[in-house]
DNA sequence: GGGAGAACATACTGG
DNA sequence: ATGTTCTCCC
């Protein structure tokens, strides 16, 4: 018998074969450890998140840990709700008390349980990063602060990077420069204001459950004991706060597993710290380290590729990723004319692969930004090829949602002054600036919230007959509402009493210009997903259905789109697309400016983990890669004409091919050949300026030239068309 | 006080 | 190019 640090609840250990059988020689060393601090440096497609599972898995079945006493924390909900799946999976039982979720997730749920002891209200709301922003927006206004000078972005992340490094307000010093203090004024305010309100964002639910475990050692030695054994996904990506949450946690026992790798670190945006993987080791004397090299997904030109590229970056642990399949096909580099022409390519290669009967859910489309997306969009619709897009504007993102949900919110706690100042008049109902002025001058003087601001201002009887109906209409609605919703079983009627009696259903009913149906579908879809809320995940906090509904609406945005099950293409961020793995994967845009990113170029940290991102990209694909950059790009409304990424030269020519036929077969990716081309003479018949005849557009005039051969294009602008692209191949026009 | 259109700012990634 | 705020007029 392996010798363990588990304390055994039971005699009775099951038969592990199913959980040591399917693994490699690494894979099972990590995952049947004994109970010490571990170090697992886990490649891409390395079988990490197998690891993570089957050594949970372990523990239950070969010595009776008990599901609740199992810890194991994720960045994002979609990875906890699939390890959580795979341990059911794999042991055939209810994982339910397996305390499996984001960090911010199960921050969320230690505060709620500790209300008290985190010094928090036990109606308090949490604030998705717009809602933060309208808040500071808010305040910067209160505090005659202008906004030019003071950009409300700029405020909001500075408080957020002062709460992942576990820095309040008053931990910093007075003196400092005017930007300083200025920063740290509005800090405090924020601080206050959000106290007051009961209202928590993403980085106090991090910082807060960790000063409650800190401040509080019954609290902290309950979950110490509990515990047996924590686990850590993508520890790479943890922050200053949430390494010291994890460090409290497991302080003296050592019970710590993470899985991590530095080459995937990619969230230094919002504080990850990869230092914390070095840390780890000083901080664990008696850790174990096994690195898992051993890659299953990809094919060896792909892998090799990945590893050329990493390579460019300094500082790495070091791991190089091998595989024992074959070469595989090479890697395709296709270069674009412009933004259009890239998606019509990708598109184009879709349909192939369908045809040829693959699988549309084996296909990704991965950018670096969301505004990306679009042009894909259109051409995928344009063809009808079922697709998805992960990321952007997300289902409890969009307005009229987050404004029913701010009347739920409201109800619920009446001080949440967000959301106080979000219904208010929405829809309009005859309250304007000057009421809405009157509250916020009464809740300053009085430091009280603006509901209680409200009636006061009410009570004082100087308001306007019409103003004064007109708010205390509100109040009254507000009022009804709760009881009436209090008196409502099921958290569907809740939902469905306020979208329907808040007046915001009627009022998009009303509005035909502004997508109102749109809107309508989403409120009633809204109540459906109220029927349908799964209550079993934190059922054993003594959360309402309501307080669960509105946690999950924060922490988990939802997917922008529904139909999971259908067979279609996915679209998503190279941030999103981490953990995930597709047969055949594009990676789009791959310019200058846009990949690496232009705020990145100057940053030889950034620059970094923009290689890093790269890496995360090309490691997605399983068997074939496609990466292509445009020479022309149209974005933020102006044309571009980028260069190619510097990351493709970083990748060793061996492993890729060109696809697109050129006239310069052998070009160097690193040559902009579109600079080449407007200088060059064109030996073409045609001029700019010459007058030319279309079939089908009628009368033009050549303004643009470029390329050769068959890839000769001109750009006519025609009296009756405007402005368009030709191919000369393709198209017969007469010299006039 | 409400609505429409102009002027204006802002453009990366996300729990 | 797009979304948000501002301004004007009813």
């Amino acid at each position: 018998m392996i010798k363990s640090g588990f304390s055994q609840d039971t005699e009775k250990t099951g038969d592990v074969t199913d959980i040591i059988d399917p693994l490699n020689d690494a894979q099972r060393a990590a995952v049947t450890a004994p109970s010490q601090a571990m170090l697992v440096l886990a490649g891409a497609g390395s079988g990490k998140t197998r690891v993570l599972v089957h050594r949970i898995a372990w523990q239950i079945k070969a010595f009776g840990v008990p599901t609740h006493s199992i810890l194991a924390v994720t960045f994002t909900n979609k990875a906890a709700k699939e390890m959580r799946g795979r341990i059911e999976d794999l042991l055939n039982i209810s994982a339910q008390n397996l305390w499996i979720g984001t960090f911010h997730g199960l921050a969320h749920r230690l505060l709620r349980r500790h209300a008290k002891q985190a010094k928090l209200p036990e109606t308090f709301q949490v604030m998705d990063s717009s809602d933060q922003l309208r808040v500071v927006k808010r305040l910067l206004q209160t505090l005659n602060l202008d906004d030019s000078k003071w950009p409300p972005k700029q405020v909001q992340w500075y408080i957020n990077a002062q709460k992942d490094e576990g820095i309040r307000a008053r931990h910093l010093p007075e003196s400092g420069d005017l930007y300083q203090r200025q920063m740290l004024a509005v800090y405090k305010a924020y601080e206050e204001l959000c106290d007051r309100s009961g209202l928590v964002d993403f980085a106090e639910l991090l910082l807060r459950a960790h000063e409650l475990l800190r401040d509080n050692p019954d609290v902290l030695e309950f979950y110490q004991q509990r515990f047996q054994q924590v686990h850590v996904d993508e520890f790479q990506d943890t922050n200053t706060i949430q390494y010291a949450w994890l460090r409290l946690l497991t302080q003296g026992k050592d019970n710590i597993f993470v899985v991590g790798d530095d080459d995937q670190s990619i969230y230094g945006w919002r504080g990850a710290k990869i230092e914390n993987i070095y840390s780890f080791q000083k901080h664990y004397p008696n850790h174990q380290v096994i690195k898992l090299e051993q890659n299953y997904r990809s094919t060896g030109n792909i892998l090799k590729a990945a590893n050329n590229v990493i390579a460019n970056n300094e500082g790495r642990m070091g791991k190089e990723l091998w595989t024992d399949a074959g070469d595989g096909d090479l890697i395709s580099l296709y270069t674009a004319f412009n933004e259009q022409d890239e998606a019509y390519f990708v598109v184009e290669r879709i349909r192939t692969w369908v045809k040829e009967g693959g699988l549309r859910n084996d296909v990704a489309i991965l950018y670096r930004s969301n505004a990306q997306s679009r042009q894909f969009e259109e051409k995928l619709m344009a063809t009808g090829t079922p697709y998805r897009v992960y990321g952007g504007l997300r289902f409890f993102d969009r307005a009229e949602i987050k404004n029913a949900l701010a009347y739920l919110r409201l109800m619920a706690n009446r001080h949440d002054d967000a959301s106080f100042e979000r219904v208010i008049n929405t829809p309009t109902r005859g309250i304007g600036n000057k009421t809405l002025e009157d509250i916020r001058t009464i809740a300053r003087d009085q430091n009280i919230a603006l509901w209680p601001a409200a009636v006061n201002l009410l009570n004082q009887g100087k308001m306007t007959p019409r103003a004064g109906l007109a708010l205390s209409g509100f109040l009254h609605l507000i009022q009804t509402l709760d009881e009436q919703a209090a008196a409502k079983e099921e958290l569907y009627e809740k939902v469905k009493l306020v979208v329907e009696k808040s007046g915001l259903l009627e009022s998009y009913q009303k509005d035909k210009v502004d997508k109102g149906e749109e809107k309508v579908e989403n409120l009633e879809e809204l109540v459906n997903a109220a029927k349908l809320f799964d209550f079993e995940q934190s059922n054993e906090d003594n959360l309402s259905d309501l307080d669960m509904f509105l946690t999950h609406a924060a922490l988990e945005s939802g997917d922008g789109q529904a139909e999971e099950f259908e067979d279609c293409v996915q679209l998503m961020t190279l941030h999103s697309a981490k953990g995930l793995e597709f047969k055949l994967v594009f990676l789009v845009g791959m310019e200058e400016g846009l990949f690496p990113s232009q705020q990145s170029v100057d940053d030889a940290g950034r620059l970094e983990e923009e290689r890093r991102l790269c890496y995360v990209g090309m490691t997605r694909a399983r068997q074939l890669l496609y990466i292509s950059y445009s020479e022309s790009r149209r974005l933020y409304g102006r044309e571009s004409y980028p260069r190619p990424s510097r990351f493709l030269r970083e990748i060793p020519p061996e492993h890729l091919q060109e696809i697109r036929v050129r006239a310069a077969v052998t070009r160097p990716v690193s040559m902009p050949a579109r600079q080449q081309s407007i200088t060059t003479a064109i030996p073409s018949k045609y001029k700019l300026g010459q007058r030319v005849n279309h079939a089908k557009f009628g009368e033009g005039v050549v303004l643009q030239m470029e390329g050769d051969g068959a890839q000769e294009r001109v750009q006519i602008n025609f009296k009756q068309v405007g402005v368009k692209w030709l191919m000369l191949s393709f198209v017969q026009l007469e010299v006039l």
